[in-house]
DNA sequence: TAACAGGAAGTAC
DNA sequence: GTACTTCCTGTT
């Protein structure tokens, strides 16, 4: 068991947030945390955090995907003091964070979200696992399966877009996509189909922890007409956009 | 109560 | 601009 003090972190927000859908609440508060091929055990209590593994597993896996070498608080500090929109959002969401989670999984699991809502994307996730012994289906299982199957789980449409993603990155190692910049990365990404631009920006900024990508979905779209009408300050926050999206998507939605 | 419309981290045509 | 699947919510 490790335990250390890490502030800007926030597990229930992070899990209500919407950018993980396999993280399994515990009835004590904590967290089971399936990634990385691994799967933690993880409580809170204040700033101090209890990691359930070696303290060689915390160093070499969980500190990358909580990305614990960002400071976050340091971003909330770049928000312009006249942005009363913006200053309410991160100081709601103080505990966020943009987790480093497998691109691929990334891939099924934000094809899955089109159109739908965190709820019924869990069901989603959690059900095609089920089918593949309780992990995301590798793109070659994924191919193998056929679409009245991927059907019965309740995906719609989407189950097309299953088949398709995973005949594509049968083909094209997802992995590959982490050695390309971010506009690669999306336009790689673009030509998978089923992958539009709100997607291949989720990815981006989840998978690949591009920064910079800023997913613009209905409640993002929501948020700049109201308070941005002349447009987001993009340029302003270089470096760090996709992360304020998610404070903002997060303030939007438990509103 | 049950039916119904509206909307949900969109994309393809 | 419209069709696409299913589910959940709020309204009548």
């Amino acid at each position: 068991m490790i335990t250390r003090e890490i502030s800007n972190c926030d597990l229930r927000q992070i899990y209500d947030s919407g950018q993980c859908f396999r993280w399994q609440p515990q009835t004590d508060g904590g967290f089971v945390i399936p990634a990385m091929g691994r799967r933690l055990y993880v409580t809170q209590r204040e700033n101090v955090f209890a990691f359930d593994c070696t303290q060689e597993e915390f160093e070499q896996v969980w500190w990358d995907y909580f990305d614990l070498s960002t400071d976050y608080g340091a971003i909330v500090q770049k928000v312009d003091p006249g942005d009363p929109y913006l200053t309410a959002a991160v100081q709601y969401g103080a505990g966020l964070r943009i987790l480093r989670q497998d691109v691929w999984e990334m891939i099924v699991t934000f094809l899955l979200s089109q159109n739908s809502n965190i709820p019924r994307i869990r069901k989603n996730v959690q059900d095609l696992c089920a089918l593949t012994g309780g992990e995301i289906p590798t793109p070659q299982q994924l191919a193998a399966l056929d679409e009245a199957t991927l059907r019965t789980l309740g995906v719609g449409y989407r189950a097309k877009y299953l088949l398709e993603a995973g005949k594509f990155f049968a083909a094209y190692d997802p992995q590959q996509l982490r050695n390309l910049p971010y506009e690669e990365a999306h336009r790689v990404l673009r030509d998978c189909p089923g992958i539009g631009p709100k997607v291949a920006d989720c990815i981006c900024l989840f998978g690949l922890h591009h920064v910079d990508a800023f997913p613009v979905d209905t409640h993002i779209r929501q948020i700049l007409s109201a308070h941005y009408p002349d447009g987001f300050p993009l340029e302003r926050y270089q470096g760090c956009a996709g992360i304020l999206q998610q404070y903002m998507f997060y303030y939007d939605l438990q509103k």
